[in-house]
DNA sequence: ATAAAATAAATGAACGTTCATTCTTTTTTA
DNA sequence: TAAAAAAGAATGAACGTTCATTTATTTTAT
């Protein structure tokens, strides 16, 4: 026992070290040498916990991508109606995104950027599906436009990762009441009337 | 005049090599060498025309930036009415992620990404301010909702970026029937009823 | 239960490579 | 022919990664 928790507190702290410096100063500014430092840990214990350089991004992608992934299903089942559903959804992305800054920001830095190939980003995606099926409930109720999961998706969800990098930089605060009002601008965007 | 030519031939041709290197493999796979090699040039002569490659990225930006703005606002007059004259700008910066996929991706990367420093950042948003004047002007006659820019931005623009990347991976396609009903989403979201 | 042996984890120094940048030489231009 | 532009070779620094070795832990033998 003594010994899986030492095993990974080095890894969890290699990947924090390694969020911390990725979003600090992107990819090409976090070398080994500085994630094993913060991680206080010798450059070659890294290679004991991943193959190498490439491999430590991805798993910290797809980890984290789970964990805000688990968070934004929470409390939702598939018996509420497509708007309270949807906004229970939307409210935990939110909240993930104004609580966990680091790791929504270093996530929006991944999916914009040639970082993760392509195959790990397809991976990442996969455990949206209850919100794909939700919005294909909507559109069979005709509550919901009869648009692609893209444009749903790029109207809705994505707009939160501007509203957080504007957060990190301390431009806007979304606040409770503007977060109500931020989801209804996402709610019209998609729904019908 | 062929003197100039020839230098701005160089100028233009690093700056391209830049763009694309930096869009397919990412800022920290994009060598000084390979842009050199791209370009048809030996890697000295960069410093020709540029301090150092964080002068080279900067410069490209706030270019690539200046270009774009000047596209969102081709037909834009003040006299137009709040709906149209979102319109023209939206479909405006829709035609140009569209059509100049290869900058479009670029901008969303350094805007998503420690890239570009912060002050770069700003500079090159200041050529947006008559859509931000487009806005106020929209909230005063009550046809948008008041709200932030920020968030009027993340809902109508930002956008975009997303749907350009599914572009890019040929994921989703964006023809000029599904512009328009994205246009309404955008409008949807931000305006009153 | 204890000492010895075996295994696993971790290290710091060192490797070859690649990088951004500079220096020296050659070519082009006026 | 003088000056500017470009090229190519050269440079030191920094990078990701490996390796021989040490340290810590677990297993075995007595």
């Amino acid at each position: 026992m003594i010994k899986k928790e030492k095993i990974s507190d080095k890894r969890t702290a290699l990947l924090n070290a390694t969020l911390t410096l990725v979003n600090n100063h992107g990819f090409h500014n976090a070398p080994m040498s500085k994630i094993a430092q913060l991680a206080g840990v010798a450059p070659a214990t890294i290679y004991l916990y991943f193959e190498n350089k490439q491999d430590l991004i991805n798993k910290l992608y797809l980890e984290v991508k789970e964990c805000f992934s688990n968070c934004a299903f929470e409390g939702y089942t598939e018996d509420l109606s497509v708007k309270k559903g949807f906004e229970i959804i939307w409210l935990n992305i939110a909240n993930y995104k104004l609580t966990q800054i680091k790791e929504a920001n270093f996530l929006s830095q991944c999916d914009n950027s040639p970082m993760i190939e392509e195959e790990i980003t397809v991976e990442g995606l996969k455990h949206l599906q209850p919100l794909l099926d939700l919005w294909q409930r909507g559109k069979n109720e005709g509550v919901i436009k009869p648009l692609s999961d893209f444009v749903l998706y790029a109207y809705t969800i994505y707009p939160l990762s501007f509203l957080v990098g504007m957060q990190e930089r301390n431009i806007c605060t979304l606040s409770e009441t503007l977060k109500e009002e931020t989801f209804e601008a996402a709610w019209d965007a998609i729904s019908i009337n």
